[in-house]
DNA sequence: TTCACTATTGAGATTGAGTCTCAAAGAAGT
DNA sequence: ACTTCTTTGAGACTCAATCTCAATAGTGAA
């Protein structure tokens, strides 16, 4: 799989070994496209028999985030969340307050004037975080 | 000062009780437009012989933001910090990260374009969070 | 393959922001 | 002043995340 080499790649670029534990911990990050935290990825790791240490899934994600494989998203709830890069889109987050449900969006005009609020003010953006906190109206949303 | 008056106000609104310990995070917050953290607000306290204790410093805070007279920031480096709401215009904020300089903006357009877009997705906003972060082109910033 | 050199791992200790507990102190209305 | 109910403070506790360090294991060279 593409993205296994990937990992292996960069490693090996950076003077990192490649070990079975930052696979598995790379592999599960790529099984979903959710956004999901630390202890939620040692989980699944355990129940499939992957025994890799808490620790280790804290220091693997770490290296996968400064080598922009994943994202860290802070959605405000105290933990990290993260998400695969590869191959994904720039993308922003609206959260339901209620539910929890996360969305993804994108507006080329938000980010084009991000750019020029930020180079009117005198600086040059490195990363932003956007992201849109309200109700859903699903029908299954328990705001009814 | 009219900022005392208001807290007075909200906690006999609310059936809260007035007392010095409340005053006075409330004049701390209110002396400065910085934007900081609890324990910052703590010690500028105890610096000046009033000793309000941190757990009540918390939950001062807590019922100065859940009135709307102080909101709270999560800038990513793992405290909230807070600033004065009280006729203080919404803005977001744009973070050097060499220098964490914190610098104020406001753009009527992306505020708009941030409702059409949640519009566009099913939600109703209650909420954002928009920074930027980036480097600062400060002569006494760091990065040079 | 084996070796030597390092990096990595795991278990548990530690950190640090923030919250909780509960007995003592103190608002506020009467 | 009295009663009632809230608030306070000190320190214990929580929880995500980081650190420690001895044991383990990649990796490149021989
Ligand atoms: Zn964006
Ligand atoms: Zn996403
Ligand atoms: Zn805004
Ligand atoms: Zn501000």
């Amino acid at each position: 799989m593409n993205e296994t080499k990937k990992l292996r790649e960069i490693l090996h670029q950076k003077n990192l070994r490649y070990t079975p534990q930052r696979q598995e911990v790379w592999d599960e990050i790529c099984a979903t496209k959710e956004h999901r935290d630390a202890e939620d990825i040692y989980n699944s790791l355990r129940k499939r028999q992957t025994n890799v240490s808490r620790a280790t899934v804290y220091r693997t994600i770490d290296i996968l985030v400064k080598n922009n494989l994943v994202r860290r998203l802070d959605l405000g709830d105290g933990r990290s969340r993260f998400e695969n890069k590869i191959g994904i889109a720039h993308h922003d987050h609206i959260v339901c307050l209620d539910c929890r449900k996360i969305v993804e969006f994108m507006n080329e005009k938000i980010e084009e004037l991000q750019e020029q609020v930020a180079k009117e003010m005198g600086f040059e953006i490195v990363r932003h975080v956007h992201q849109l906190f309200g109700r859903c109206l699903d029908e299954k949303c328990p705001n009814k």
